[in-house]
DNA sequence: GTCTATAGCGCGATAGAC
DNA sequence: GTCTATCGCGCTATAGAC
């Protein structure tokens, strides 16, 4: 599962088939369908385990005893995490997903739109506590401003990759903080 | 052209085959080679093509005689159009190339870097007019702010098409033109 | 310039030995 | 649970008739 999700944030889920995994981990793809029947079943299960892990992240950051502004910079760095990680150039499994998202089954799209929901809500509950304890000074409303963060961090993941990478990143997530901070 | 590039924005490159463009289009699929000798001159071509006609809309919003707020809002414009286009869920082709940027070639990666870098030279002029006409107040780095501002747009299309499409990003579209406004 | 036909390959998936 | 072998299909790309 690990190479294979590897492989889906540098390369995409249709770019890549059970025998790159094969010559990733050194099994033969017979028995890669001994555990994953079909290729959907696959992201399936990626996308669950995925999605679990990254949203277990963000919880521990809004228990933290973190102020707001704290908390968002931290939950920027789980995506600046992700460009850093081995390869240097994966984005998140499920901006990955979400641009291949009309070739998914049903099913595999509905986990990709709950974690967008999932992450959103989050997002929106860090922003009104910062509003509320004065890290943050914004017009307008909490969450268009939380979609929009939400959105920025996905696309940034992205286009990082085309420039050159964590540099490109972190100058976002630093504007992004200003621009909050109001 | 203009079926592929319909296909590409929906499916992403590595979903779609000349097959797909020969039925959309009632030309076999041979005949389409005869035109595009492989899959990365049709990339290519239309990289080349989408890149010209973006650019272009780009720079007479630049041109025109508007303040710098409405320039922008006419550049999120731009986006929000192409998922208003047609069939409701397509993307900016470069976003969807850039998921795939590391299964393409190097000349199409390259076309997708410069169109980035492009967009990101036109939305710094823009802020940099609007910060000296008063249009804009914002802390920091007028470049990196330009970074976020094409980011966000590119994330935004991809997410919204997974959330409730245009309603989805209209909004980010006003909370970041509040944000910018200050 | 468009067609039919096909080469040659890689894919997802399965059967069956061990 | 992992393997070898293989099926059937769709893919990119080409050959050659019209």
């Amino acid at each position: 599962m690990d190479a294979a999700q590897d492989l889906i944030q540098r390369m995409g889920a249709n770019a890549i088939s059970y025998q790159h995994i094969s010559d990733a981990v050194g099994i033969r793809k017979a028995s890669i369908h001994y555990y994953f029947a079909t290729k959907e079943d696959l992201i399936e299960a990626l996308l669950e385990r995925y999605s679990a892990y990254f949203l277990a992240l963000v919880d521990d950051i809004i228990r933290s005893k973190s102020k707001a502004d704290q908390k968002l910079q931290r939950y920027v760095g789980i995506f600046e995490a992700t460009l850093r990680e081995g390869s240097r150039d994966k984005a998140c499994l499920c901006g990955m997903l979400g641009a291949e998202l009309a070739t998914l089954r049903s099913h595999s799209a509905r986990q990709v739109r709950s974690f967008y929901e999932a992450n959103e809500a989050r997002l929106l509950r860090i922003l009104e506590e910062g509003r509320r304890d004065g890290s943050f000074h914004f017009e307008g409303s909490a969450r268009q401003t939380a979609s929009l963060i939400f959105s920025l961090l996905e696309g940034a993941v992205v286009i990082s990759r085309a420039q050159d990478g964590v540099r490109h990143f972190k100058g976002i997530g630093v504007q992004l903080l200003n621009l909050i901070r109001g």
